[in-house]
DNA sequence: CTCATGTCGATACACTGTATTTAGACAATA
DNA sequence: TATTGTCTAAATACAGTGTATCGACATGAG
């Protein structure tokens, strides 16, 4: 028993801590989406056994919930707003962006409330841009009108996107490509409107048509600030 | 052997069809949600083999689809609506409702392009009561819009609703309630728009707070589908 | 009666989240 | 130094999942 055979001394296991854990789990799912995220591969691309882990989460929805409270890190502005509106439409564009660089992130918005500390201070901004510009009431329904709107539209264009990467078709050759299907119905003519606007509507690009319906928001709520409480 | 000793014969396999399925897959969902519904146990109920299923279905994911498009057939109107706002508030409201029925329906709305044939009827009559109020464009930013919130709005309440159950408490009383961590958190001082609107904020019952997001936003509908074509 | 066909069910596989048990490294005590 | 106790990492185990494969069997054709 020399030094050069001696054998290796048990490895001492590398620390751990949420945030490494967090940051594994959001590697994976940015990697093969939210159903590639197990413990078990989480706990292997950190040397560990799957149940160390659970010295440190409780639980997988526990997990998420973390993954969800990190990415809300991102959204946080760098710079103070100019007023209310531009600040609802940079939240809103972060989030879009986000969802963008994690799609798995459409599949849990608006899943759970989210109350990790990245989250209340992501709210607390929107709030103070809004604060005193109408009574209490007001402002809560207008966060949560555009913070909807967001979740509604972002789960659609990921939505639509993974559709598309699907069949590698853009929207308007659906009824060639999902086409045997939807391009039968929508031949049957029971569904003339649809078929009009298969056929007539113009492609829009995401992104546009994601800013022209959270401007139309924006003006509505616009209107409702400078009403007084009714 | 007699007529009474007989062994039963093997038993003539029940008739299986899409719909049957469906409607089992559903009564598990709604009873026990989403993860309540596996293939074994949809198969169970309906006494056959789990393998039988994949003669009607191709995966799961399919089955999942086939169950939106089926609760869309509750979202067909009775009567045919007096005008678009109408129309559009009928719509979001039934899916509301449905969403209240089926609560797995919030995990599933806006995941997946919903091209099922009771969806593409109920995109044929809200499109059909925008037609011609606008050039095609405008009318499909509607209804998008309109559609976008409903799904994120129906989100949040289920998400809430589920908070609330599992903690026994209700939205204000969040703070003692997953308290330890909330209430922490809002005590630091860090939140105070967010304290102020929790300590401040009146309860507004769920329902009152979908319809009055959807009527700024309709209302911003009607304004957009006033003017011409920019 | 025999043979082909096609459908159903059993079996099997690779994996999941998590509970429980076991082994082993360190700290404190005798 | 020897021994005990404690605490943590890992191994094992369990009940379940979606789905591929394959063998048996009931039915229809010749």
């Amino acid at each position: 028993m020399t030094v050069w055979d001696r054998p290796e001394p048990p490895t001492r296991p590398a620390p751990l801590d949420r945030e490494r854990i967090v940051a594994a789990a959001i590697a994976l799912a940015d990697e093969g989406g939210l159903e590639a995220v197990s413990l078990r591969k989480v706990a292997a691309r950190l040397d560990a056994g799957p149940m160390r882990l659970y010295g440190y989460i409780s639980t997988k929805e526990e997990l998420f919930d973390l993954m969800v409270d990190e990415v809300h890190a991102e959204l946080l502005p760098e710079e103070q707003p100019g007023g209310w509106r531009e600040a609802l439409r940079g939240h809103a564009h972060r989030t879009r962006q986000a969802a963008l660089r994690h799609e798995w992130l459409a599949d849990l918005l608006g899943g759970r409330p989210s109350l990790g500390p990245n989250a209340l201070a992501v709210g607390e901004g929107t709030l103070a841009a809004l604060d005193g510009l109408a009574d209490l009431d007001t402002v809560m329904r207008a966060v949560e009108t555009v913070s909807a709107y967001i979740t509604g539209a972002i789960r659609r264009e990921i939505a639509n996107l993974r559709a598309e990467r699907a069949t590698g078709l853009s929207k308007r050759d659906w009824q060639r490509a999902h086409g045997p299907h939807v391009s039968r119905m929508l031949a049957t003519g029971r569904f003339p409107a649809l078929a009009k606007a298969v056929h007539d509507g113009k492609e829009v690009d995401a992104e546009t048509s994601f800013t022209t319906g959270l401007d139309w928001i924006l003006d509505a709520v616009a209107a409702k600030l400078a009403q007084p409480p009714a």
